[in-house]
DNA sequence: CTGCCTCGAGTTCG
DNA sequence: CTCGAGGCAG
């Protein structure tokens, strides 16, 4: 490390950023870092003490300027008889059996262990005498912190008084949080109002708890979970940490329902693995699991190495966020023309997948984030789900960061664009702009649609490039000499994909509607009008007035499909469909009003064990039954499997009665 | 007119 | 899966 330079202040400061914003960089873009955490910490201090003495050198985008890492002087310091812990952490199974063997060597004996959830929070230490709430801090640095009394007053989960035998005075150490339901609560109330949004609910508490109006605090409705205890007197303190927990809920304390004590270091190992999996079905965020020595002997006979103790660790779960640097921002252009704008970001690794690219919806929620490219950007993605850019990091942003501007005119085809007035999206004017020609074979190649296997992104825009496919008649005269000739295309693979093509023909009325991409027009759309028209010559001759009598089928749909049948190569690419011998007419299947589940709404969600969802979706609407995409106070039954989504939660919150797999085929008799 | 309940559309990586 | 927006009942 560089010894501390006598430049002048200013040159110093301007010096320490650099290092840092460096430091920043290598550590969480290049995932690589140059200098140890206590260097960084050096010099992040050592610039602290800098703009301490010199205010006016204080810029806005210094690291210390930062949400939540700048030093304060509001509140008053907080001193805690008893430090707060910091714990050792492991990141893997060999480092939680390296714990475990070491704690067995020094205690001679194989330990049990108590597991707790690692809450996301704040760690806090809440002071009580003769059983009333007196003061309250913040961990700080473990010695000291702030005190934030007032404001931990205002948190619900936080007893005002203790109940039962109440101790002469007693620290409970605990978490305050922020559900991940009041976080999303709070930023759609936020959202409403025009504000700007809180990135995720860590910061939100750490800020709510900063707040210097305790009535702001009580708005962000934080949460609490005890969790341990530091300075005693008067009861004698219960003797295991299972115990202890028990303990503090006895004194009216939130304690999480999570904590179990675990007799070996494998059952240790399963209730972190199985946490890492279930993390997203908690309402909170976790981001390990602390494991501790349970007999309270044990731990003080184990001791302290360095501020670490040696009974005690964090099981730390891969992150599912990181920091990386928005190259760019480009746009897609859908098979409708809507111009959708993603982000193109430098490689990174979140929780084990290298993410490069995230959507970013559409303009107005770029502006609403301030996401600009040139900016480092935080990244989520959370087990199996979408990645997503959370929000731009402010004070790193260069200063050439580009300010984002939807384009005037398509990418692809240089038409112009519209963005309809009350709208969030812009759209390419141009009906045969080739992007949206792709994006409409490939739909109409898709499962849901025609269902032609062999034909998805490549060789759609491989076909168009070619010039085989104008319009999607065109893949009916497509012959496998032609398919051959495409790179990656054998005589095999072609013959294929003509079988397949082939093989769409006898779909029916309801699949081509889907397949033809008319706006408004997916599969249940699709079916109402196939139902009630039962051709597609019926369904073409209708005029708006007589589309709007079709139940379900409004005033924006029925001018969509109107305007779709008007239009002249629509109707010659359908004229082209008959011709080629497509099915247009819809298969006149009586639905029996007497099916077993007839009148029933059902929901799927996470897999089934032996059926595919479309499986399932066929035995009840065979059975007379619904299936619809969104679970409401409508819904008779949830199907859940495996891996179950917010639904089952939706489920359960409406009281809505769940059943698997087999209480469906029960239900089908 | 408001507040459900729906449906449509787009979505990343391996 | 989530968001935006259409349809419809009260």
């Amino acid at each position: 490390m560089a010894t501390t330079s006598k430049l002048a202040p200013a040159q110093r400061a301007e010096e320490l950023r650099a290092l840092i914003d460096e430091a920043n960089h290598n550590y969480h873009v290049l995932d690589a870092p140059e200098i140890s955490d206590a260097e960084y910490d050096a010099l992040l201090h050592e610039l602290v003490t800098i703009e301490e003495a010199h205010p006016e050198l204080v810029t806005p985008d210094s690291p210390t300027q930062r949400v939540g890492g700048a030093p304060s002087s509001e509140f008053p310091p907080y001193r805690h008889e008893v430090p707060m812990l910091s714990l050792s952490n492991a990141f893997d199974e060999e480092g939680l059996r390296a714990f475990d063997a070491r704690v067995t060597r020094l205690a001679g004996v194989k330990a049990a262990y108590v597991c707790e959830l690692k809450i996301d929070g704040l760690a806090m230490s809440l002071r009580y005498e003769n059983g009333r709430l007196r003061s309250a801090g913040t961990r700080g640095d473990g010695t000291v912190g702030e005190e934030v009394t007032p404001n931990v007053r205002v948190v619900r989960d936080v007893p005002r008084t203790l109940r039962g035998k109440a101790p002469g005075a007693i620290d409970v150490r605990g978490e305050i949080f922020m559900k991940k339901s009041d976080f999303k609560r709070l930023n759609e109330a936020r959202a409403a109002a025009g504000k700007p949004l809180f990135a995720n609910p860590r910061n939100t508490a750490a800020g709510g708890l900063r707040q210097k109006d305790p009535r702001l605090t009580a708005e962000r409705r934080l949460s609490f979970f005890a969790y341990a205890i530091g300075a005693f007197e008067g009861l004698e303190p219960p003797q295991t940490q299972h115990a202890l927990l028990a303990y503090l809920r006895e004194l009216g304390f939130p304690v999480n329902e999570h904590a179990t004590r675990c007799a070996s270091i494998d059952e240790v190992m399963a209730f972190c693995k199985r946490w890492e999996t279930e993390r997203e079905s908690l309402d909170y965020e976790i981001d390990g699991v602390v494991i501790k020595v349970d007999e309270l002997e044990l731990q003080r006979k184990l001791g302290y190495a360095g501020k670490d103790p040696r009974w005690a660790t964090a099981y730390k779960f891969r992150a599912q966020e990181a920091r990386t640097k928005l190259l760019d921002i480009g746009i897609n252009v859908s098979r409708s023309g809507k111009l959708n704008p993603y982000a193109v970001l430098e490689p990174v690794s979140i929780g084990g997948v290298t993410v490069r690219m995230a959507t970013l919806h559409n303009e107005d929620d770029i502006k609403r984030k301030d996401i600009r490219a040139g900016d480092t950007v935080v990244v989520h993605r959370a087990g199996d789900v979408i990645p997503y850019v959370v929000g731009p990091v402010l004070e790193l942003r260069a200063k050439d960061a580009r300010v984002f501007q939807m384009p005037e005119r398509c990418p692809v085809c240089h038409s112009k664009v519209d963005r309809p007035p009350n709208e969030v999206f812009s759209y390419c004017t141009n009906v045969a702009c080739p992007a949206q020609l792709v994006e409409r074979v490939r739909h109409y190649c898709s499962r849901g649609a025609m269902d032609i296997e062999g034909v998805g992104d490549v060789l759609s825009a491989e076909l168009i490039e070619a010039g085989l496919v104008r319009d999607v008649a065109d893949l009916y005269d497509l012959r496998t000499g032609q398919l051959a000739e495409l790179p990656r295309m054998g005589e095999k693979s072609a013959q294929n994909v003509i079988d397949a093509i082939e093989g769409s023909k006898s779909r029916g009325l309801a699949r081509v509607l889907v397949a033809l991409s008319i706006r408004y027009v997916g599969s249940q759309n699709a079916a109402l009008l196939a139902a009630h028209f039962g051709s597609v010559d019926a369904l073409a001759a209708a005029t708006q007035a007589e589309l709007i009598e079709v139940e379900g089928i409004g005033e924006q749909i029925a001018e969509a499909v109107a305007f779709f049948f008007q239009q002249p190569p629509n109707r010659a690419a359908i004229e082209r469909l008959r011709a080629h011998g497509v099915d247009m007419t819809a298969p006149k299947r009586e639905r029996a009003a007497t099916g077993a589940l007839h009148g029933k709404t059902f929901v799927l969600t996470g897999t089934l064990p032996s059926l595919t969802r479309e499986a399932a979706t066929e035995l009840i609407v065979e059975a007379g039954g619904k299936v619809s995409s969104a679970v409401s106070k409508k819904t008779d039954y949830v199907v859940a499997g495996e891996e179950a989504g917010s639904k089952l939660a939706k489920a359960q919150s409406l009281g809505v009665p769940i059943v698997d797999e087999a209480g469906l085929r029960a239900l089908l008799g």
